[in-house]
DNA sequence: GTATGTGAAGTTATTCACAGCG
DNA sequence: CGCTGTGAATAACTTCACATAC
């Protein structure tokens, strides 16, 4: 499922590049799989295919977007206004790709008030009623680990029903809610692990797939 | 293999709460996981837990560790000093799980020479020499996506084995060098298919396994 | 000829079920 | 008993191989 995103990136790369077709070896290779993956993953949500040419690259990229439902733009919000927070704000790539951020919490006296990327931010203690306002349906969270998961909460009961989740804080998510966790450490200890066991370069004879 | 990362988080919590012995059942459970798949995992290194008792907190983590690789420190370049870029560097969790961050480049005139968590930044062009001065072998890539492949393949060259890139962009990794993605919009996107087919709260009754 | 779509085969990952040990 | 460790069974995922369409 995560590989629609890949094939997103490389569509919107090659509409950059002003190419039309594509075909499922293109496609595939990139992500180190092979093309037969990516014409059963598109398969799956019905076959946008033309036999002998490929996939045309724009009606590929809205039927992808559709499929993962960011042709309509998401009101996001964000908690946590750190380092971290602020980067994710203003971080440029959201708004082509459907997300648009419209609040921002924090607790941080001194924040509060303030405007980050053009937007205020608010004390937690007016997620619920501002959320609801605004129905905002997804959030992205980069705050403390210890405050992930009582935010969390709230933030579930603010009606948010997508939680993106910075910290490395474990907690089950609140019900109806689903949180999808990004663990900087452990994608470097993940590269830790991977490049601890190759002693010297080019050693490496194997293969080289997956391996995760 | 990503799980150990996520045991790590766990057993770095319990630490924190005095606790001395853990279940598989404990740590698999936040992870959504059986309890027999956590005992696999970890046996797939040695036996280290006590039949009937379970795992020592304290003795599990460094194992893992040791499994990791990140007993010892790893010292860790940053290129790239934009909004994320500097999130990254004063991250405070890195340095207790054992990555250190020693140089960091960009190539924007006005930043080069000050200074960005006490480390000063260096032109791109300097990587090469600086890097192998240092013997860096992991580096955090924080570019605009055109930039990524690039300065990927100029870290290869300078002797850096793992590379942790935040931009979008999709490249094929330098020969002998581990590339691992962290495509931040791609994890949005995959909220929003969750959350796209949920059309009211509480309605879905499926399990929720994993689903990825 | 070229490239999709898809059953069938093969591979990898997860769970079951239980023996073994403190 | 409680909980680990692990063969055997199952499920999930990926690749093979080829029929099908342009």
């Amino acid at each position: 499922m995560r590989r629609l995103s890949a094939y997103l990136r490389k569509l919107e790369d090659l509409i950059e590049k002003g190419v039309e077709q594509v075909s499922s070896r293109d496609l595939a290779e990139h992500i180190k799989v092979g093309p037969e993956m990516t014409r059963r993953d598109l398969g799956m949500f019905g076959q946008f295919g033309n036999r002998g040419r490929g996939y045309g690259v724009e009606t590929l990229q809205s039927r992808i977007r559709g499929i993962l439902g960011t042709q309509k733009e998401w009101d996001v919000a964000l908690v946590g206004v750190g380092d971290l927070g602020r980067a994710l704000i203003r971080y440029p790539e959201f708004s082509p790709r459907g997300f648009r951020f419209v609040a921002a919490f924090d607790n941080d006296p001194k924040k509060i008030g303030t405007r980050v990327a053009g937007i205020e931010i608010h004390p937690t203690s007016k997620m619920k009623s501002i959320l609801t306002r605004l129905g905002v349906r997804l959030a992205v969270l980069a705050v403390p680990p210890q405050a992930a998961e009582p935010v969390a909460r709230q933030l579930s009961k603010a009606g948010v029903m997508g939680i993106l989740d910075f910290s490395s804080a474990v907690m089950a998510p609140p019900d109806g809610t689903v949180i999808d966790h990004v663990d900087i450490s452990s994608h470097l200890e993940y590269l830790s692990f991977r490049v601890g066991s190759t002693r010297s370069r080019k050693q490496s004879k194997t293969r080289s797939r997956k391996q995760h």
